[in-house]
DNA sequence: TGTACATCAGTGAACGCGCGTTCACTGATGTAC
DNA sequence: TGTACATCAGTGAACGCGCGTTCACTGATGTAC
């Protein structure tokens, strides 16, 4: 410990650090422990003493992520100017998006699910808070009568498919070509509005 | 040479069949040329006398995807009960999440962009091919006056983020757990119908 | 029908590499007295 | 204030592994005459 480049309890949060610039650097599928600990300018056996092995410290990394994204939909639902149901559903959507475009590693990282421990408690239970704040938000939309004659189930899972395709299509870079909006988020706006506005039925109708 | 298991020009379909085995047991992530050519009962090496490298074997491999992806699309359109635009819409969208569940190797593969030589000819036009069906099946809908106040760029992005979110959501296998509606196909018919039937304007409005 | 030759698919040994994990160790820091 | 000891984060050598790619080769098959 001559060199030492971090006090004490430093290490893990930079190791968590290092796993996003790796990852950015040569993608999820070739990040590897050793680049992570070089990164963090540590030997590579050091992030045993942290994580149990690989798949533990991506588990952590991805677990954060699912922390991060329930901010960021937060974030979008405190600054959208209406509280009802749509509007929130909107807001829900930009956020979930905007997180991905914001924090493509960490996105990616959370649906890779072969390399993290997917039986982990504080990982599910972190994913659920995620998706429990789009069933609460459909659920305010249906008291609000914006679902008649429409199936709650299929209305969130439609919902959630269209940002999470959205999302990655937008990560994948395959969009860019294809359509003349060049703001990612701009995109996220207006997807999450048109389903709002168009899905939803209308208020008393 | 002695063993024979193949007989001229039966190798490379071999090969490719093998890769989507392989897929199937490891995962797209772990997958490995030697893998591959142990499935299919040759030495290492082979698979160089007829693909480049490995990233050669699987854009092939990525590239067939695309062809099937259109023929399935095709066949979802030819059972379809109408000819019009929304009906078509609607029927591509199952096509592509009923090809994505079906082969999920396949589909895997072909967004692994980073595994993939992008700058491949046949890939990309493979990819032009299927993405044009959606273009042209919503360039329809606005013949018939089923865009009216929509944009035709953001309808064709909305409808392939809702499909390709849900049969990436469908293969992660995380949606199983969170919807009564246990087969697949029936969730790409209604998510497909909803789309349609909610986004796209009445004939004639 | 037989011979000589060219082609070419597939073999298997060899290469060098980076990986995840283990483990005896070092040495700094904190605690007890 | 000083000493003895325990703790524990991080080191770095070592392990065994599977990988992608290369390449001289073998031997089967097709072609020319």
């Amino acid at each position: 410990m001559l060199g030492m480049r971090w006090q004490q309890g430093e290490l893990p949060p930079a190791l968590l650090a290092a796993v996003e610039e790796a990852i950015r650097a040569r993608g999820v599928s070739s990040l590897s422990l050793r680049d992570v600990a070089r990164r963090a300018g540590v030997s590579h056996g050091a992030p045993a003493h942290h994580f149990r092995n690989k798949s533990g410290l991506l588990t952590v990394f991805a677990t954060q992520g699912y922390e991060q994204l329930v901010d960021m939909i937060g974030l979008e639902i405190e600054r959208s100017t209406s509280a009802d149901g749509a509007a929130t559903l909107a807001a829900v959507g930009r956020g979930y998006v905007r997180f991905a475009i914001e924090n493509p590693e960490r996105f990616e990282t959370m649906f890779r699910l072969d390399a993290l421990d997917v039986g982990d408690a504080a990982f599910n239970a972190a994913s659920e808070r995620a998706y429990s704040m789009l069933v609460v938000t459909v659920e305010a939309c249906r008291h609000e009568g914006r679902l008649e004659g429409l199936d709650a189930q299929l209305v969130s899972l439609a919902a959630w498919s269209l940002v999470h395709g959205l999302a990655t299509l937008l990560i994948s870079g395959r969009i860019a070509d294809r359509i003349d909006e060049k703001d990612p988020y701009q995109l996220a706006v207006q997807v999450s509005q048109l389903f709002v506005e168009r899905v939803l039925t209308r208020p008393g109708e």
